[in-house]
DNA sequence: CTAGGATCCTGTCAGC
DNA sequence: TGCTGACAGGATCCTA
């Protein structure tokens, strides 16, 4: 799943396309997917959007707000009206002329990424559809479509969920999200880190309620950078340790928003060709049989908490 | 309270 | 080709 860092990145990709902007109408393809009243957004201006660790909060001018949460395979996508097929996309593809403008200019995709960022939607993965448009002007009282907005999750974990702006902060989820490694004292994180000190240190790294934002990429990346096993216990780190990896986990996250996240824009490479977003950074995952960067040694795959994790056996020792 | 496993769901891929 | 099991960028629920 989108991370916080390709959560992030929608958000500030969705800014340009649907700050300010109305939604005209909610359609709801799968029951499961959408929790709460639609129509308290029918006809609502987005005020402002939100992120809390991994979750989009969108705020309506009428005190509701919508709660995205992407989980696994969410994915958030916008196309101007006109675009809906994304045939325009894939030829451009396939005639390599793929450029960022493309995104700027008349569609954002985010979140987990596949064909679906460019292919034609709705697709088999849609779960909601909100359709976006604007005033044209103060007094015209006429309105015009701007585009449409593509709620897809292949399995059905994320959700978009209505309630009151006031509630956003109390809701369970938010409630007891830790804070973000940047602005995170060592001391609390070691505090946090501390509940759980006879778990192993990278579930303990993924719980939000210990630090928000990590999930299994920066997790493995963070734990590599400071070279600390992921197996090992949590009570077993110094306190150099601890200060490093939460600055590790500031610095893996900041990079990735940097660059963009897993955006359409990451995905498919400036060629045309199918890219994969994380040869720009990652250094451990999905890198099994390759190199180490740091020693050469052959990074290998293990299951941790019954996650796939990836380590350099040479850099991250166990005792 | 914590620790660890099962669970929600769809799709893909490796190995018969 | 068809089948089967493992696995997947998350979080919650259940049990001990």
């Amino acid at each position: 799943m989108p991370e916080l860092p390709e959560v992030e990145t929608i958000r500030r990709g969705l800014n340009k396309f649907i700050l300010n902007k109305k939604v005209s109408s909610v359609k709801i393809l799968c029951d499961k997917s959408f929790i709460g009243p639609k129509e308290a957004i029918l006809g609502q201006k987005i005020i402002n959007i939100r992120r809390f660790g991994k979750a989009l909060i969108f705020d309506f001018e009428n005190g509701v707000s919508m709660m995205v949460h992407l989980r696994m395979t969410g994915q958030l996508i916008f196309r101007a009206s006109g675009e809906e097929s994304g045939r325009n996309y894939l030829e451009m593809i396939e005639a390599g002329d793929f450029k960022t403008t493309l995104y700027t200019e008349k569609s954002f995709a985010g979140g987990h990424p596949n064909e679906s960022f460019y292919s034609e939607l709705p697709n088999k993965q849609t779960r909601v559809l909100f359709e976006i448009y604007e005033e044209d002007g103060a007094d015209s009282g006429t309105s015009q479509a701007i585009g449409t907005l593509y709620f897809n999750d292949q399995r059905k974990f994320g959700f978009c969920k209505v309630i009151e702006t006031s509630e956003v902060e109390s809701d369970s989820f938010i409630k007891k999200l830790a804070k973000e490694p940047w602005v995170m004292s060592v001391e609390e994180f070691k505090k946090n880190l501390m509940r759980h000190k006879n778990a192993e240190i990278k579930p303990t790294i993924l719980d939000q309620s210990v630090v928000a934002g990590l999930g299994n990429i920066y997790a493995d990346e963070a734990l590599y950078m400071t070279k600390i096993h992921p197996e090992r216990l949590t009570s077993s780190l110094s306190d150099t340790e601890i200060a490093e990896l939460l600055e590790a986990a500031g610095v893996v996250m900041q990079r990735s928003i940097d660059s963009g996240g897993s955006t359409m824009a990451t995905y498919v490479k400036a060629d045309g060709t199918k890219g994969n977003y994380l040869e720009k950074f990652a250094q451990v995952f999905r890198r099994e049989g390759e190199p180490c960067n740091r020693c050469g040694a052959e990074i290998i795959k293990l299951k941790v908490a019954g996650r796939g994790t990836h380590i350099c056996p040479n850099c991250q020792k166990k005792f």
